[in-house]
DNA sequence: TATGAATGAGACTTCATTCAT
DNA sequence: TATGAATGAAGTCTCATTCAT
């Protein structure tokens, strides 16, 4: 290997780190934009300075800026399904998942809230292709999912759909925690750890 | 009284009205095309067209766009309340009133999703004045507050706070809807009631 | 005659009153809110505002804005005239008059500059309609038009345009009284009796 | 030097020089516009059309309409000095000094009144910062200063602030050539020494 | 005569996107 | 590939003026 061989490999890792970085630096300040100010004020040149690039670079990685969020909200996304199923194990018993993922999401909230409330403004796009995504979405929550199945394999859960017992249980997470994030209602550790319970007894058998 | 002055209240009510009107009209077209668009791309000019007036007329019944929102905001939030407790008495049993009021929540999403649709979109503006608005607001919600009170000196609910239980049980429902009005999961009755099973065993002590 | 036609006369003398005190309450509004606030902002609804009538009122004294701020042009003018030659008499010795117009002067501005600072102000607008308008705004200055024409057949001024020396004294005046109302210059008693001296001095033959 | 770098520099000029010339494409069209017409629909297409840019892009080189006059207004005023203190020396007489000026200022009129006319539109303007602004003004005339000094050191002047002496003197020039320009006064050659003369005596100690 | 609701042109400004370099 | 100047459509809001009552 020569001298050549070797800066050209340092090259092109240069480069594709570059523009790697490029990418991974455009979404980054995007997030951040989002999380610190919102949709409204998000303009393309923002990012490109936030991410140090120009503004004409953005169209480079991205079709638009539809598609940019669009790839923002499924990070997001990911980011939120790796954090709530953080520590989690599907030999653990099916209680102790349940109350791992519950407290997970409120770390999550706890953070600034700066994933969730980003979530909160993905809401307003024109919602998700529905087909593809929605799926691609579903994957990312295999340890929910595997929990609903066992549960209900085993009779300790109600027999139904999965995302009926994710929107009477986790999702009710998201909810008080959105809240607890916003400063609208207070949850002290007793308080936390009732919600939990109550939130389990909706989707158990009784 | 003669012809004349029946004529008269009747021009004096016409002319009443069409000021009304012109109100009302702004209101209809805002909350029209936020639910059939959304927020992007709701322009002043749009709304006045889609109201039938000039784009100036807006700003004789409305500050600015900010103030035109936050009324439509509250018109949703009162519509909401008033259609989840209708049919609602405080002297029917707890169990009933809950049930009722989830129905009512199914039937506002049924409707074309257009009004908890529109719900949706105001949670990603930058949160009411937080001061006598939300007192406000949850004055709208008496008969729901009833319940949870009655239900925990009762002892049958869990002694947390409205909010909390609002947010196991109600707020539920309104997720639901929303996903069953997007076509997103589909409930027959059976499924229905065991979901409102379900999310009542969430607030009831066991 | 009798009490209708006293009534009568009453009413129409109301209506006189009226009519004449709307135009009048008009140009007062306007020429207050021109000078408090300057042009920008000086809006036609803001006047029938300030002047207790309705925005289409205003049309019914003056064809349009232009109209009613030429006006407006002309009544300042006057006043300043009017301020500017009191008591001056043409038996006065040339020094006394010369030396009353110029505290005059002072004085108008010291009235918080209202009329001056209009003054200004009508100076961007198109300019007057230089014809008619020039030749009526001089006759309203005619005691000092008389001093010039005194002073210059005693000998005791420069043989030049009236207009001219008005420039040279008077007009100086004016200018150091706006510098002195706007606090860019600062002056005392003794200042003021030496300003004038000078001007004095440009205008008398040496 | 190669025909190659050659080329790079004219073309890096040309890049720069297109630059610079939009910036000042937009100054010229501005104060054009203004001289002509006025600030009365002094809009931002106007000034882009007649810049022959987009709207936009007046944006790129001032943050809004109110720098984009101000900077007019610096623009006019520096141009004035220049013009002004034009052929004057420090080490001339005082009174040739003086004469070279006012002659200046006449040719300054002369020009179709289009920078003189502009001075006026700019008093309406809520008048400069005030604070720094008003010093670096006062530092474009740094010959007129110097002229005032000296003559007040020498006893030729009379003792009284250069903004007075400058009042009585300079500005009486201005005045008198704006109302020449627009037509109001004709001056001839012998009428304009006189007017320098009798401006000259209101300044000096007889 | 007086009203004031309504109009709609037009003001300033932002911003997603393009394209010559 | 990257830049960033330039574009121009579109946004919010103001305001002189009209007209039915």
């Amino acid at each position: 290997m020569n001298v050549h061989s070797l800066l050209g490999d340092m090259m092109s890792n240069q480069a594709l780190n570059t523009e790697q970085d490029k990418r991974e630096k455009i979404l980054k300040a995007t997030e951040s934009l989002l999380a610190k100010e919102g949709f409204q004020g998000l303009s393309m040149h923002k990012i490109a300075k936030h991410a140090g690039v120009a503004a004409g670079t953005i169209y480079r990685y991205f079709d638009d800026k539809e598609h940019l969020l669009k790839e923002i909200r499924f990070r997001v996304t990911q980011r939120i399904a790796t954090t709530l199923q953080a520590n989690v194990d599907d030999a653990m018993p099916i209680r102790q998942r349940y109350r791992v993922m519950w407290l997970n999401l409120w770390n999550l909230a706890r953070d600034g809230g700066r994933v969730l409330s980003n979530r909160v403004q993905y809401d307003s796009l024109p919602i998700p292709s529905t087909e593809k995504e929605w799926e691609l979405e579903r994957e990312l929550f295999a340890k929910v999912e595997q929990m609903f199945r066992e549960g209900k394999q085993s009779g300790l859960f109600k027999p139904l759909d999965n995302r009926i017992l994710f929107g009477l249980s986790l999702q009710v997470g998201v909810t008080l925690a959105r809240k607890h994030a916003l400063g609208v209602i207070h949850f002290d550790d007793d308080t936390l750890d009732a919600a939990i319970d109550a939130s389990w007894d909706a989707i158990i058998q009784h």
